[in-house]
DNA sequence: ATGATATCTGTACAAAGTACAGATAAGAGT
DNA sequence: ACTCTTATCTGTACTTTGTACAGATATCAT
């Protein structure tokens, strides 16, 4: 676990409990882009807890910034600890690989669409779908 | 019913049923955003449906491409009828009203991200978040 | 060490949507 | 118009993903 994760849990005045440092644990060393059901199980690879600790727990450190969710269609929502700049997502169609994707016009980027409506825009979600390279091969 | 609706069922080989062409209808008629829930209520006025083919129906009708469903973070999907300029969308995180934005850069938008780690991409899809102006107000 | 309360457990519940079997009816072919 | 094929519809049961709630536990401040 990086110690620098306990630090920005401490900022956010955030408990260090056992099964919140095994879902932080698991996103830092079992995947970048994990559902709460893989992460639960793998959670419970080191410690006993419920399904209902993982849910609050993700909603906790959603909620306090330091891991991020998405939601792509149809799907399970992902968690990710890449968090602070608002990147976007590359899914396959068929497996479902997740990638993460750079913004393509610049820094702040996508916050500026075409005509505001007069709303208050905050966040740009961007998924791009295709199909990966393995996936090309097996169609 | 617009006629060339019919036109476009006939053409995908789809049966024009009463249920088919009222859940046509409401999206036509009783707004440009709507769930799955709001459709069904709205078709049971003209006739009776059941929860299924109203499902089935909205599933036909997104595969022949006549309708398209959006898929909001945490929210039912929507499903509207302006469909093959895969334009985006801005939604209110409070009231949760949907308008449409036309793609800020140019006419097929957003396929090209910054890095395609080998993917074929086919879609961007891209959701504003923000505060409309009621919802400012009231804030 | 002690206490306040954030967090965890476990069960029940909710929302959104799908599976399936049998009944019905739309459209093709005569 | 009549019949047939089969797409579509009905109704119930089920699934998935996630939340509500009450009571037990354990973390951190003091």
């Amino acid at each position: 676990m990086h110690p620098e994760v306990k630090e920005l849990l401490r900022k956010s005045k955030m408990r260090l409990t056992a099964p919140r440092l095994a879902v932080l644990d698991v996103l830092e060393h079992e995947g970048k882009h994990r559902d709460a059901e893989f992460i639960a199980a793998a959670a419970r690879r080191r410690l006993k807890l419920s399904r209902q600790a993982v849910y609050d727990n993700l909603n906790a450190l959603v909620a306090a910034g330091i891991i991020r969710r998405i939601e792509p269609a149809g799907r399970p929502a992902l968690y990710e600890t890449r968090v602070g700049d608002n990147h976007h997502h590359l899914i396959c169609r068929r497996c479902y690989a997740t990638v993460d994707i750079d913004c393509a016009v610049g820094h702040a980027p996508c916050l500026q669409p075409s005509e505001d409506h007069g709303f208050v825009i905050d966040e740009a979600e961007v998924v791009y779908w295709g199909l990966c390279p393995t996936c090309q091969q097996n169609s």
